[in-house]
RNA sequence: GUGAGCGUAGCUCAGCUGGUGGUAGCACCGGGUUGUGGCCUCGGCGGUCGUGGGUUCAAGUCCCAUCGCUCACCCCA
């Protein structure tokens, strides 16, 4: 019997797993910068968490959530209403209000595989958790950008915003009312979305629906008074720090807790997959989950895969293979067994040191130091062993000399490091 | 949930209108170098042709079923 991973989920291999390192660095690296620190969360919650968060009738709760009905727990389809639940159960408004919170991790859904969407698949998620001022919303954004600047990334910000419960109503009405009016023109979905979500209809990618939708009321023009001052100001605070953006007034994204600001970062080099990455401000999540009143947030996730297709797509260092420091080639049991306390010494040192267990002939090992891309190699055999005196060459140069043996392993890896570095 | 495409060596793939599975490339192992890597060269290892039925003298090839994967719709990261 064969086994091999279930679908949608898959397996990280050692080639890979380079690039993925090199991508969580640069987030780590930025959100330093910017002051995030970083919180570790369970991947299962209670199912509710999600249901009253993400919002009943959204797709990934109707439809997409790895849940055990029986226990009442779900595998996390996204980050945000962890984090917001840690926050409210933990207090951490109570040391400092504003929380600068960063995760790095899978998420499940259950959604059929494709190109860049997989069941299980892992996400960079950042939150700043208290504060409404707009000034926030540029400093995510420009961070956002600078991380995908950094990882060499070409993508396009996307903003809108969506208002809050104050103007969304009257923008639903006159939205819903501009549909029924030309529910003829809407595809099956959108015709159902009218009544249901129909802020999903602008969003719909039908020809049809898109034309239709084109001349539909903006939101922008029903916001209320302060979700414009807000989203005016996010705007300068953008321009201010050079970011640059385009507006999109039919974004709308899936999860019920956004309210203002919203935003993607999209490519066209992803197949049908478009957004890297996208968030936004959910200034009345916390309260919904019990925490202090008046607590806003705002926060975005990045999808790894498909920054990692991306970076892969690039196709620049792909031979960033860590190189070892030394190669220890011992030839003969005599031999091996002399090495193992050097060797270990070594490492004690802090080098990396590469040997194979069990004796293969010197060609081989000299081929497995090539491999490793060793810097060096020390050479035994039985001659060396006898006169106290190994083979020490330089891969690079191809140099070689005598390195003594005489001392104890500690002594000789001593002396070993510092020819290794110098 | 819906649709389409594809399953041949560890990986990438040839294999025509059915007629003995490819000296194929990469990778791996070994020889050429009695103890010296990369390049070269020679050799070697490696397959229930996804699985199960059917048609046929004969099936990797045609038919049916099934499993798996991929891409797309939907939605999103």
């Amino acid at each position: 019997m064969k086994f091999q991973t279930v679908n949608g989920f898959k397996d990280i291999l050692p080639d890979e797993a380079l690039c993925w390192q090199q991508l969580e660095q640069t987030a780590r690296s930025i959100f330093r910068r910017f002051g995030l620190r970083e919180i570790r969360l369970p991947l299962l919650e209670p199912t509710g968490l999600f249901a009253r968060s993400i919002g009943e009738g959204t797709d990934i709760v109707d439809k997409e959530m790895y849940t055990f009905a029986d226990k009442g727990l779900t595998l996390r389809p996204e980050a945000t209403a962890s984090i917001a639940r840690a926050y409210v159960e933990h207090g951490l408004h109570v040391q400092q209000p504003v929380q600068r919170l960063f995760t790095i991790g899978p998420m499940f859904r259950h959604e059929r595989p494709q190109k860049g969407r997989l069941r299980q698949f892992h996400q960079i998620d950042a939150e700043i958790i208290g504060t409404a001022e707009p000034a926030a919303d540029a400093e995510l954004m420009a961070m956002a950008q600078l991380l995908l600047d950094e990882l060499g990334l070409k993508v396009s910000l996307e903003i809108n915003s969506i208002g809050c419960p104050q103007c969304r109503p009257g923008f639903r009405t006159q939205l819903v009312q501009y549909l029924q009016e030309r529910s003829g023109s809407l595809c099956e979905d959108c015709q159902r979305r009218s009544g249901s979500n129909p802020l999903r209809v602008l969003d719909c990618k039908n020809r049809g629906c898109k034309e239709t939708v084109q001349n539909a009321p903006s939101i922008l023009d029903s916001l209320c008074g302060d979700c414009a001052a807000h989203f005016a100001a996010v705007r300068r605070g953008l321009d201010d720090l050079g970011v640059r953006y385009s507006l999109n007034r039919f974004m709308v994204r899936g999860l019920d807790y956004y309210v203002r600001t919203t935003f993607e970062f999209t490519t066209t080099e992803l197949g049908a997959q478009s957004a890297v990455g996208g968030g936004g401000r959910y200034d009345f999540l916390i309260e919904e989950l019990g925490g202090p009143k008046n607590t806003p947030g705002l926060g975005f996730g990045l999808g790894m895969e498909r920054l990692v297709l991306l970076l892969e797509q690039r196709g620049e260092d792909k031979t960033a293979v860590p190189r070892a420091d030394i190669f220890v080639a011992p030839l003969g049991g005599q031999a091996a067994e002399f090495v193992l306390p050097l060797v270990h010494a070594v490492r004690r040192l802090g080098c990396a040191v590469a040997m194979e267990h069990g004796s293969r002939s010197l060609k081989a090992q000299m081929k497995q130091a090539d491999r490793v891309k060793a810097r060096f190699t020390l050479i035994i055999g039985e001659q060396e062993l006898e006169r106290r005196e190994a083979v020490l060459r330089n891969m690079d140069s191809q140099e070689q000399s005598t390195f003594s043996l005489q001392g104890t392993a500690a002594e000789l890896a001593e002396k070993l490091v510092a020819l290794i570095l110098g």
